[in-house]
Parts: structure tokens; sequence; C-alpha cells
DNA sequence: CGGATTTGACCGGCGC
DNA sequence: GCGCCGGTCAAATCCG
């Protein structure tokens, strides 16, 4: 349950690796909030993170709260002003500011206007009463920032509401646009199936079992390649008459053993047979490989963890276990169980080279809403594994896409994604264990029929985090997710210029790639999430997820904390 | 007692 | 054709 996963973000120097196993061992064994008041995390996209600062004394400072921020920044130069600002920020601390009522605050500013012409008395002179006087100041002017910024969270967070609502209907309409879409497009495939066994003298397949007939598919043998994906497509609640008495009767249709007939293992199954079958079918073309690819899409997600599974919001139940070969570790096998009939699974293995590596892999698009905790790690492989889609399904440029794939899925130096040559299906895998991984290549992306490609580097000499969003920015550059790359890297070329021409510097191509890699971010739904989601952790503080209060006892890094069910 | 997990069996694909 | 392997099923078991 507070078993969390997350990333460990480092603003001021990218070298240190991500201990994720050390993530789930604090949120596990510091959930006692009295020792947190250094460690308040801010969600970002559904990670709580904590962020550092870099302080004057050269030590990284972590950012606590809005009111420690505020009060930070507000810190006075001076030794003497130093323990006044503590006495103000215990105060803050305390929440008697926030009792203050508006009376106090316009005394406060009247004093704050009128302390600028007592400025010029001799310092040695300094009374008591001024003393008061100047905490009265600077408590005034917080309390008003901390009423400024009170109202700015709370329109925000309501236009995150807003938004995220939004969202979740055009994930629905998406679902079904999906759904219509692939019966209109397989009606196309079969007419042209038709048509061809039309002029090689063949049979014409009968139309009626080519379609969707009451939430499942009447399937003839012959035609039960090209129609297999039209299953899962249509792997909509209906679906849920597989768990009932449905089943039986269309292993008796199919007249053969059922298991794997039944629709729920032929759409869920992910075995590399299914997909070769469609690809083998005689029906083949551009639209059913491109559906079979994208049915067998895969996430990889590797992450150090001491837990026998990562947690990532969703709920998942266990179905299997197998020993793989060449893997002393068991391979555990995973079905969403958040929604009936959602078609995602998850396999979760530890590395055979480095046990303390988790590698989950995730296949399948969630069928339902998704709660907030699950919405970024969804949102992420649902985007790495679209957008991976889209570059191997465009045989035109089957470097190009790719490439500008991978920038756009990990542009930051310090993230892996690979994928097995010898893998059946496009796989990208996120490394979240930063160095840990001994290949040296920066980025990897392996697709079948195709030799593993590199690209370079973005961040190089990337300019320090200055304020917050440009830390935010960085987060999201180091966070090794791709949907949040993508959007920090559309961001942070907004707001770190200097940053953005020294990449344009390094990288000439890069505008081209940045446009290219924002025209197919902003078109990706998930985009919409990844945004929302990224509102949602600046603003939304402790409230998105609420149930950590993990420490992050790593003085050196930042954590963003992945809180599960 | 119901839901989750475990675990042996089963199945299909693939290579030889 | 046979054996290996990955993936899945489902009865048995565990657990809260």
């Amino acid at each position: 349950m507070d078993k969390g996963w997350g990333l460990a973000l480092d603003t001021s120097s990218s070298s240190s690796p991500i201990p994720i196993s050390s993530l789930n061992s604090f949120s596990r064994h510091n959930t006692n909030d009295n020792n947190n008041n250094n460690n308040r995390m801010f969600p970002i996209l559904g990670f709580p993170v904590n962020l550092t600062r870099n302080t004057e004394d050269g030590g990284d400072r972590k950012i606590t709260s809005e009111v420690d921020f505020f009060s930070d920044r507000n810190k006075p130069s001076s030794s003497a002003s130093h323990e006044q600002h503590q006495h103000v920020k215990s105060n803050i601390v305390k929440k008697e500011i926030i009792s203050t009522d508006e009376k106090h605050v316009n005394t406060g500013l009247q004093l704050a206007n009128t302390g600028s012409d007592q400025s010029v008395v001799d310092d040695g002179v300094s009374s008591d009463a001024e003393n008061k006087r100047a905490k009265t100041t600077e408590l005034a002017q917080l309390q008003v920032e901390l009423q400024r910024m009170n109202s700015e969270n709370k329109k925000l967070k309501e236009m995150l509401n807003h938004v995220t609502g939004n969202y979740t209907a055009l994930q629905m309409q998406l679902v079904a646009l999906m759904q219509k879409n692939h019966h209109t497009e397989n009606e196309v495939v079969n007419a042209k199936a038709e048509e061809k066994n039309q002029s090689v003298g063949g049979g014409i397949v009968p139309r009626q079992f080519l379609s969707i007939t009451n939430g499942t598919t009447e399937v003839d043998d012959q035609v039960s390649n090209s129609s297999s994906d039209e299953r899962t497509r249509s792997n909509t609640p209906m679906n849920n008459q597989i768990e009932g008495g449905t089943r039986d009767h269309i292993r008796n249709n199919n007249g053969k053993n059922g298991r794997d007939d039944s629709p729920e293992s032929e759409t869920q199954g992910w075995g590399p047979n299914k997909a070769q079958k469609i690809l083998n079918s005689s029906n083949v073309n551009d639209q059913a490989n491109t559906e079979a690819t994208m049915r067998k899409a895969r996430v990889s997600v590797r992450a150090r963890s001491e837990a026998s599974m990562i947690s990532d919001g969703c709920q998942w139940r266990k179905y299997g276990q197998k020993m793989a070969k060449g893997n002393p570790c068991p391979r555990a096998y995973y079905r969403c169980t958040m929604a009936v009939g959602c078609p995602v699974r998850k396999q979760v293995q530890r590395c055979a080279e480095d046990k303390t590596i988790l590698v989950t892999t995730y296949e399948g698009t969630h069928n339902h809403p998704l709660p907030p905790a699950a919405m970024a790690m969804a949102s992420t492989t649902s985007a790495a594994a679209s957008m991976l889609l889209s570059g191997s399904m465009s045989s035109a440029d089957g470097i190009m896409t790719p490439n500008l794939l991978a920038r756009a899925i990990l542009p930051c130096s310090t993230s892996m994604a690979t994928l097995s040559a010898s893998a059946p299906f496009p796989t990208v895998t996120l490394d979240l264990t930063q160095n840990s991984n001994p290949n040296p290549n920066p980025l990897q992306f392996q697709r079948p029929h195709h030799a593993p490609f590199q690209v370079p580097n973005f961040f190089q000499g990337q300019q320090q985090p200055q304020n917050f969003a440009q830390a935010a920015a960085s987060l999201y550059n180091q966070s090794k997710f791709s949907g949040l790359q993508l959007s920090q890297e559309i961001g942070s070329s907004h707001l770190t210029t200097q940053a953005s021409t020294q990449q344009q510097q390094q990288q000439p191509s890069l505008a081209d790639s940045v446009s290219a890699a924002t025209a197919a971010i902003t078109s990706d739904p998930n985009f919409t999430a990844v945004l929302a989601a990224a509102i949602s952790s600046i603003i939304g503080g402790g409230h998105a997820n609420n149930n950590n209060a993990n420490t992050n006892n790593n003085s050196r890094s930042s954590i963003s904390n992945f809180s599960g069910n």
C-alpha cells in the first residue's frame, strides 16, 4: 500500500544513480510525519517529489513547503535578521500567520511602508520595538504573499479539476471512437480480402463472420487472424461476458479446446504466436500490421526496488508465475483488475544480472478511467508505446521516426531506453536505474528487424535550475518518464532559453526534432493527462498524495515517490 | 467466507 | 515429430 517507487531526482547533479529500492524502503519505514518536516514532497505528475535547492552555503536544501519556500526566499541576509527570520518561520510553522486577520495585514503593510523611512536609523540604536516592528512587517508581507498564493492555488486547482474532468470524458470518447473506427477499418480490410478471394477464385468469406456481434466475435477460423484484433479493440466492459457463461459459448462456436480461442485469452494474451499469426495472414495489410503491433507493444520499466512489485497506482491480480529461462528469478504475471475485462497486463521479474533491479513490462491500454496515482505511469507507458508504434508504423522513414521518438521520449543524457533485438514486438524500456546500466549507449531502441539505433544526448551541460519552474522542468527532464520528459522538453525550451540555445548549438537538428516532437505530443491525448498531472503535482501539494508522508534520507537526491494502492 | 495467491497442468509457437 | 519455452488457466490454498 505504501510501497512507493519513483525517481531520484537530483537538481544539482546528474551523476547519482536512482536508488528506487531505497525509495521503497523510505516509503515503508519513514511514515512518521513528525520526521518529515523537511521532506515534504511535491507530487510531480502523480509522483510526489522532493525538491532540493542549492543554498548559499553550497548545500542542498529541501523545499519543504510553500511556506518554507517563501520564507526562505525572504531570508534576510544579516544574522540578526536571520534570527528574526527564524522566529517568523516558526510562527509560520505554527500557522499563527494563517489565523491573522485582514486587519493585521493592513497594519503590517502600513508598517512596511513606514519602515523604509526608518531604515536610515543607525543599527546600533535599534530597539526591541523596532525589531518587533520589523517582525510584524515581514510577517505581514509573508502573509500577503501567502494569501495571494493561496488564492492562486485555488484557481489553479479549479482549473485542474476542470481539465481532469475533460480528460476523463475525452478518454472515454476516445475508447469508444477507437472501437468504432476499428470496426470500420476491419470492414474495409475484410472487403479487400473478399475482393482478393474473389479474384483468385476463392470463396467469399461470409460477412457476418467478420463482424462483432453482441460484444463477442463470431469468427470463422479462416479469418480469425485478422479479426482477433477486433476483439481486442472491442475489449470493453462488454467483455464481461467472458467471465460468465459466454466463454463456453465461444468455445463451442470455435469448435476447439476453447482456452486460447476465448476472447479473453486471445485478445489479452501476449505471446508471439498471436502476432505472428496476424503477420502471416493472407489478409495482412499495413493496417492489420499496425493493429497487431499496437496490441503487442510493450513498455518495460527497469527500477531498483526491494519490493516484489512496484506500485503504479493500478490494481493487479497475479495470475501466474513462471521460471524464465536464463533468469534464476521467477517471472510473475499480473492483470489489471481495476475494471473487468481490462486488457492490460504486466510481467514483473528481477534482473538476472542485478537482482535489485525490478523489470516491469506493461502491455495494453486500460479501458477504464484511472485514478490520479495511476495516471502518470499509465500515461507514460501508453505514450511511450504509442509513440514507439508510430515510429514502427512509419515504414518509409524507419530510421528517422524512431530517432525522433527516441529523442522525444528520452532526451536526457542519463536515460536508458532499450529494446531487445530479439524481441518479437516493439518494446521500449525505460531504465530508471540510471548508470546501473552497463550499456554505454545513452539511448537505444530496438525493434524487430531493425538494428538498435542511438540518439545523441540532449541535455548535456544543462543549466542548474534557477527557479521553481525550472526546478520542476528539471525534474521532468530527469524523470526518465517519457511523457514527463516530452512535456518538459517543450516547456523547458521556453523556460530556459539559454539551455535550449546550448542544446541547439550542440544539436543543429534539434529544433526540427523538437518541432516534430511537439506536434506529435500535442496530438497525443496522453499529453493532456501528463500536463494535468504536472499542474496538479505543483499546486496540489499533499492533497493528491496525502498518503505519502515518506521521507527521503538521501541527503543528496530528491525523490519523487510514487504511491500505489 | 470471499478475494487473492500459489502452483501444477495445459496449450500453441517455434526451432531442430 | 518432438521437445523447449512463454503464457495462461484453474483448482487448491492462503489470508484477512
